[in-house]
DNA sequence: TTCCTCAGTGAACATGCGTACACTGAAATT
DNA sequence: AATTTCAGTGTACGCATGTTCACTGAGGAA
């Protein structure tokens, strides 16, 4: 047998506890929320004991921002290549619903860091995240101004529409999340839902006049 | 001089504490949130030793389940008064708006303990919130299904109809409970979007065909 | 080869926590 | 008047926490 694995150069082993950090304080908020986990608790779940935390984040308020903008840095990703599915060009709605869900349930431990965290978090926490969704339904609103119904509208009424398509997506997100495994009828049953809710909003859309 | 007060019977003074350890855990909880506040925290802050919580809850949570019932009584209460106003049956939408962020206003407290332990307290907590707000919407469905454009929907579009609006009202209720002392401005403004967001969704509701 | 840098160690500390226990004294009951 | 009930007290405990400090030893630079 040969070692295959070269040594690991410094900088190497400091990301990768770095990393070991950040899972261990994801997974153990899962189950009880990042306000109430401990430094210790984590240095102890990535196998570090606590003063080595402090070469890698000055407290767990900088852990928190750091965990939010790797969440969102994940999330943004998924949904970006869920934009270039093919079925999504032909019928917005419907596709989007899926991949909702499907995406969701493959990030589920972000996607819950960011629905507990957002009402929730400390302060710095909690206007991370609003500031993230912020830009994110500015995002949408520049896909949704190109849609026919909408090109006359206000700016502003198309982020008061996009905020409202966001909202509702975190709240059925929050639902998947919640979803025990393997329930397809449940995940069905949000998926509907989701479906509709996005069809009223959008014959709202239709019926406008800014 | 006379004394006034009659001597409270220990029923009456047994209240009061309870009152007071409710109270206590409300204002202690709107600044570091439900979970992280402790039974000794609360006790100090109540005016009483930390043994003494025991004679009115088992534990925290049972605290926590008691905060939320008292929580959304009051905002039962208010929000039904607030339907006996004249105006709403006028123009709901604009009435309505207005009546949200005037109640939010009164039981900011109330309302930010439920928005905030929604999302992330601890299990049992969650799900008390979330039953009781399935509740509202369910109220809410009776109201919407008197409507004219509405009685021909079948019970579960008119829930789902509900809980946008609810939801939606829900996240207004956050901003209006995060937004600092003595800024007409911002409170405005907010009026303004939920109106032009509840406007948006009752045009959907007039372009559905189930 | 020699020296330096620095990620991770391990012991020690003061503090706040939840809870057990025996208690007090006034209101309620007999 | 005698007795019981029980809301609130005070002490004491074992335990987990955040942070400090002096340390080790391997990687990287000289």
């Amino acid at each position: 047998m040969v070692a295959v694995s070269e040594t690991p150069s410094r900088q190497e082993q400091k990301g990768r506890t770095r990393e070991a950090i950040l899972n261990a304080a994801l997974e153990l908020s899962s189950t009880h929320g990042f306000a109430q986990i401990s430094l210790r608790q984590v240095s102890r779940q990535a196998g570090v004991v606590p003063t080595a935390f402090y070469r890698h984040f000055e407290s767990m308020d900088e852990l928190g921002l750091a965990l939010v903008e790797r969440s969102f840095l994940t999330l943004r990703t998924m949904i970006r290549e869920a934009q270039r599915d093919p079925q999504v060009f032909e019928n917005i709605i419907d596709a989007s619903a899926e991949v909702l869900v499907r995406v969701v349930k493959q990030n589920r431990m972000h996607f819950a860091f960011v629905a507990r965290e957002r009402a929730s978090g400390s302060a710095a926490v909690r206007e991370a995240i609003q500031r993230e969704l912020e830009l994110f339904i500015s995002e949408l609103a520049v896909v949704l101004a190109r849609l026919p119904n909408i090109e006359t509208w206000s700016s502003e009424d198309v982020k008061l529409a996009a905020g409202l398509f966001v909202r509702n997506m975190v709240y059925r997100a929050e639902q998947v999340v919640q979803m025990p495994e393997g329930r397809p009828d449940r995940e069905e049953e949000i998926t509907r839902k989701a479906r509709r809710e996005m069809r009223l909003i959008v014959l709202g859309f239709e019926a406008w006049e800014s």
